[in-house]
DNA sequence: GGCTAAAGGCTTTTT
DNA sequence: GCCTTTAGCC
């Protein structure tokens, strides 16, 4: 027991010890609190709690396993006996969405949710695109109007604040939001036809089910009594009623810790809301606060440079980060001339590092966007680096892995019409346009999955006799794999991988990509075959470890009496397989072992750590991204973003901004991210962007002090004029914050912010075109004095 | 019905 | 720049 104990600092162990009661730990980047989260769970256990009554929520599978492996290497050492394992059985890690997938699959029979099967699909972001875009076309509705994106997102934002369709609609005020509101519902008709939940409907039907179910509540509640949260700071509504729901009454003061971090709240734009933290207090006020400020993976300088950027954060509680790291360089700012110089100065450092003796996996490259990956990878790529880029979901986003994913998911939810048109004429056999529209018809008409009106394919009218037989074809071509459905007899695969190989075959997905790949030559068609064979091994790789599993309560949730009796075998490693899958995320693949350098989104890079970091495209419009600066917020959760950037560097920390970049084919002048010039003497800069443009380097000159820090009203204040330099027309000064500029193209626009010194650069809100960031000196905005 | 080529549109971040 | 949609041809 001392041993969790003895190295750790004594706020740390406050945090461990105190197991009893609602805990709230607030973690300052970089101060422990994986390590923390894990000794917590080691010592209830050592404490005699036992691991099937401990529950820990992640938000990505990476974080879980790691914890889970942390926790099984704390109790049990190394050499592991059948009994020693014992001590750690039914000890629940998961992600959020695993869990709620679970919990619905286990009690959907009983949630009283309408329609709702255990077999349920899970729909990811492209099915939902692909649903809410043939709901919009069914009501008759433009995708001009009523762009799909923007749908999609309104309807997750409304799912996220626990709103179904009929609460949506019943608040919807204007026509746009009416509109909406009957997409919501023709969408939410859809996915119980197809037996479907989206992402959403994985925290929002769980919380309803807690809410209003009180078996399943108290079930669950019985079942875990000592409850913990990573990264609570991003718990969105729907999961803060979830676990506060677990958790208990807050009368009973239930044993819930959650920890987090305000300062690396990034997922605002996914319904997370920083204000939990202050609610957790709110529901639970007899909860201890414990804050863990002392960092242990940064040197000094870095650390310095990350707190003085997150000062500037005026909604934020301040509180000192520090570090008994002494030394270390200071971070660098290299102004380079375009993106392509920039990935070769990142490929310099990191070899030269790597000659210093730093492995490849300590150095990681973070941006914005993952559009800014690619040039970087060419240069890794020619430069003879290796790495990785962490995108969990590419494989799985490929056309052809779709497509045979697709396949499985219809052998898996024979309802998913979503799936089932994908699939239909993918290889082309002859079910054209004409006959999916009148199949698709008949099926919204009788309300049965389109599966079931192709067994009944006779009695569709105007289908010509090809494409009858067609169709017929098709559905034993599906039986067949699945026994009708029975999944036995002897044609039928006896294993996940035969059943994968079957489908990339007998769907003629192999034959219509071996012949592409030999008229056309393309590598890209060969490596569709590949990828294929990809998947198969997948599938192995899967079924393996599936069997492998030594302890099947530690993977369901309640193994008592699931569900499953009566499915077969192969179907429930299938179901398994697929939801799996559809759970992955992008910093899931992030191995360390690997050995290489790592490219990931700022996003992504939350939690972990490297020796020497790189974060490429700092400049205005990408970090902060432009679609990012409706408001003070938004501005301020990108510069949240890059503080979780800088935090990640241990020992080094190199930034890079382009004067060009060439986005979309478009090649673009870009402006400095306002961040480096709130970074001020934290970071060396250099400019090494070429002399071309020497006549306006003034302007990339940072000053050498720093101006005051921020103030609360210093976002609504114009800046004030640091450098010395003369007043220009354009200075800040003249265009204070909510006044009224023309523009001579954008027209008429109102001031929402201004910042900077010597190119000072203004938010404006353009009455045509929207919220642009322009430079005062360029912009040739006029003041314009409305009499109102 | 199926294929190709050209035009159009659109991109933040993710479980 | 890339992906999706559409028009036009076989």
């Amino acid at each position: 027991m001392s041993d969790l104990l003895s190295d750790l600092t004594p706020p740390q162990r406050q945090a461990v010890t105190t197991t009893e009661g609602p805990l709230l730990v607030l973690a300052a980047a970089g101060s422990g609190k994986t390590r923390v989260i894990t000794r917590r769970i080691a010592y209830l256990i050592e404490m005699g709690v036992p691991p099937w009554s401990i529950c820990a929520l992640t938000f990505t599978n990476k974080a879980a396993g790691e914890m889970r492996d942390r926790v099984e290497h704390l109790l049990l050492g190394e050499q592991r006996t059948e009994r020693d394992e014992r001590r750690i059985r039914g000890l629940t890690v998961l992600t959020f969405h695993a869990l709620c997938a679970r919990l619905l699959r286990r009690f959907a029979a009983i949630s009283g949710l309408p329609g709702l099967k255990p077999d349920f699909a899970i729909y990811d972001a492209a099915d939902q695109t692909t649903a809410v875009k043939s709901v919009i076309n069914d009501l008759n509705l433009s995708t001009k109007n009523w762009p799909v994106a923007s749908v999609r997102a309104a309807i997750s934002h409304a799912k996220n604040e626990l709103k179904d369709a009929t609460t949506y609609a019943a608040s919807a005020s204007d026509f746009a939001a009416k509109q909406v509101a009957r997409i919501y519902a023709g969408y939410e008709q859809a996915l119980r036809r197809a037996n479907a939940i989206d992402f959403d409907d994985l925290l929002l039907l769980t919380a309803r089910m807690l809410r209003t179910n009180a078996e399943v509540r108290n079930l669950c509640r019985d079942r875990w009594s000592y409850l913990m949260i990573d990264e609570y700071q991003d718990t969105n509504h729907a999961q803060f009623v979830i676990a506060s729901t677990l958790a208990g009454e807050p009368s009973e003061k239930p044993n819930i810790c959650v920890v987090g971090d305000a300062d690396q709240a990034i997922y605002s734009w996914r319904g997370a809301d920083i204000s939990n933290i202050l609610e957790f207090e709110e529901r639970f006020p007899d909860a201890v606060v414990i804050t863990l400020g002392e960092n242990f993976r940064s040197t000094a300088p870095i650390l310095k440079a990350a707190d003085t950027l997150i000062k500037h954060n005026v909604r934020r509680k301040d509180k000192p980060l520090f570090t008994s790291r002494a030394g270390g360089q200071r971070p660098r700012v290299i102004l380079c001339s375009n993106e392509r110089h920039e990935s070769e100065l990142v490929v310099n450092w990191f070899r030269s590092l790597s000659q210093e003796g730093l492995p490849w996996r300590e150095m990681a490259v973070f941006y914005r966007t993952n559009a800014l990956s690619r040039v970087m990878e060419d240069a890794l790529r020619t430069g003879g680096i290796p790495y990785t880029i962490a995108r969990g979901t590419a494989f799985y986003e490929r056309e052809e892995v779709k497509h045979a994913l697709a396949y499985l998911r219809v052998v898996a939810n024979p309802a998913d019409d979503v799936c089932l048109e994908r699939i239909i004429n993918t290889p082309a056999r002859g079910i054209g346009k004409t006959s999916l529209v009148r199949i698709a018809d008949v099926a919204s008409a009788s309300g049965c999955p389109m599966l079931e009106v192709m067994r009944r394919i006779e009695a569709v009218a105007g289908l010509t006799p090809r494409a009858v037989a067609a169709v017929q074809r098709f559905v034993a071509m599906i039986d067949g794999w699945t026994g009708a459905g029975a999944f036995l007899g002897a044609d039928v695969p006896s294993s996940l991988h035969e059943l994968v190989e079957r489908v990339i075959c007998e769907s003629g997905l192999e034959k219509h990509y071996e012949s592409q790949a030999s008229t056309s030559g393309l590598s890209s068609d060969a490596d569709r075959l590949d990828n294929l064979a990809e998947l198969v091994s997948s599938a192995k790789d899967f079924e393996d470890e599936f069997d492998a599993v030594s302890d099947p309560a530690a993977e369901m949730v309640f193994s008592d009496d699931g569900p499953s009796v009566d499915t077969p075998p192969l179907l429930s490693m299938l179901r398994a397989y697929l939801e799996s899958i559809a759970l992955v995320a992008d910093a899931d693949a992030v191995d360390p072992e690997q050995g290489t350098v790592t490219l990931m989104t700022l996003h992504a890079a939350k939690g972990l750590e490297f020796g020497a970091v790189a974060i490429i495209g700092l400049e205005q419009g990408l970090l902060p991204h432009s679609r990012a600066n409706e408001s003070p917020d938004d501005l301020e959760e990108e510069r949240r973003l890059a503080f979780v950037g800088i935090t990640r560097a241990m020992s080094q920390l190199t930034l890079t901004s382009a004067r060009y970049r060439t986005i979309r084919g478009l090649t673009e002048r870009m402006i400095p991210s306002v961040f480096l010039e709130e970074l001020g003497p934290t970071v060396n800069i250099s400019d090494q962007s070429g002399d071309a443009f020497e006549q306006d380097s003034g302007s990339w000159r940072w000053p050498t002090t720093r101006a005051s820090p921020a103030s609360p009203s210093s976002l609504s204040d114009p800046a004030p004029q640091r450098f010395g330099s003369p007043p220009t027309s354009g200075a800040a000064a003249d265009f204070p914050v909510g006044c009224t500029v023309r523009h001579p193209q954008f027209g008429l626009g109102q001031v929402i912010s201004v910042q900077g010194g010597s190119n000072a650069r203004a938010q404006v809100k353009f009455r045509q075109v929207g919220v642009k960031t322009l430079v005062l000196e360029f912009a040739r905005l006029k003041r314009v004095h409305d009499a109102t």
